[in-house]
DNA sequence: CCGTTAATGATACTGAGTCTCATTTATAAT
DNA sequence: ATTATAAATGAGACTCAGTATCATTAACGG
């Protein structure tokens, strides 16, 4: 975690997402303060796919100053980015954030057991050329969920 | 908003839809109560793109006996039924609850005046098929969100 | 290096959603 | 119809995720 390839203006998305993701920080108008560029560090490191109180968990292990309230408000701030989303899985009352590493992300959710299976590859770039032309609008990024029943859950409901 | 050009052809699609949903419950081994009844009329009476708190109101005005807690238990029954799905519009805490009336629901968010513009094609079908064969998953809906904004605002962050 | 102002941390607060449990009600069997 | 029974309910206390407030700090342009 520690190779430092910045300055390639080509590829390794990794390493380089964060630094992309704090120069979009800037380019909307935002300090880069330490909450946030720690908040971005540890969403990097989760990966995704966590609560609110994990995200809060993770801050303070690395920081322990980080108030609440900025960790609130960065995951709002972040959303509002584009960088990360809010969505459910199951029927829980506080959300679950998902990266959007490339502003996109895609995943079935099983209605029964929760699981959820993330896959790459959704097609919707055409579909998402019309939108803009049709709506007027500037598309950024998406999210796709599927709901159904897992493969295991599929065969347990047969009975 | 928009003009959404869903199920105007058939009102009596509306009505069908509420059997089908109680069918559904049936089916699965739900009772049909009461509450459960009331909460499908309202919630098709409403629409989606509603809070809990709306769902509470609507209720209340129907029938003033049933429990706060039921509705809550209800909005979780219908949403690992695939009959309605909570997303976030915005930062806000609480989800708003779209429904799924032919298992799927796609709109465009936008980041930044939280405006939703709701549309119909997605030519999903597919990627559902494909999902299905390669997971071995069994889908039965989905919800595409865009991100991005949408006519106005993208003119005025040109500023 | 300084001034401006966005952003912060502390903390009290709010209220959405949950839990518990005694009571009711939908449904199937009689 | 009557009854058995298990699921579902309503009441209301409770929890804790997320917010509001505000005095303080720190990012960044000049």
């Amino acid at each position: 975690m520690t190779e430092d390839c910045q300055g390639n203006d080509t590829m390794s998305h990794l390493e380089n997402s964060l630094e992309h993701h704090k120069a979009r920080l800037r380019k909307a108008g935002y300090k880069l303060t330490n909450a946030r560029i720690t908040m971005l560090e540890v969403l990097q490191d989760l990966g995704g796919h966590i609560t609110s109180a994990d995200v809060l968990d993770a801050v303070a292990k690395v920081d322990e100053t980080i108030g609440r309230a900025s960790v609130f408000r960065t995951l709002d701030l972040l959303t509002q980015l584009g960088i990360i989303r809010p969505t459910y899985i199951g029927t829980s009352q506080t959300p679950t954030y998902v990266m959007l590493p490339n502003g996109h992300h895609h995943h079935v959710i099983c209605t029964h057991c929760n699981r959820v299976i993330e896959f790459e590859d959704c097609g919707l770039g055409e579909l998402e050329k019309k939108l803009e032309t049709a709506l007027g609008v500037s598309i950024t990024g998406h999210l796709l969920e599927f709901y159904g029943l897992c493969q295991q859950c599929t065969g347990l409901s047969a009975t």
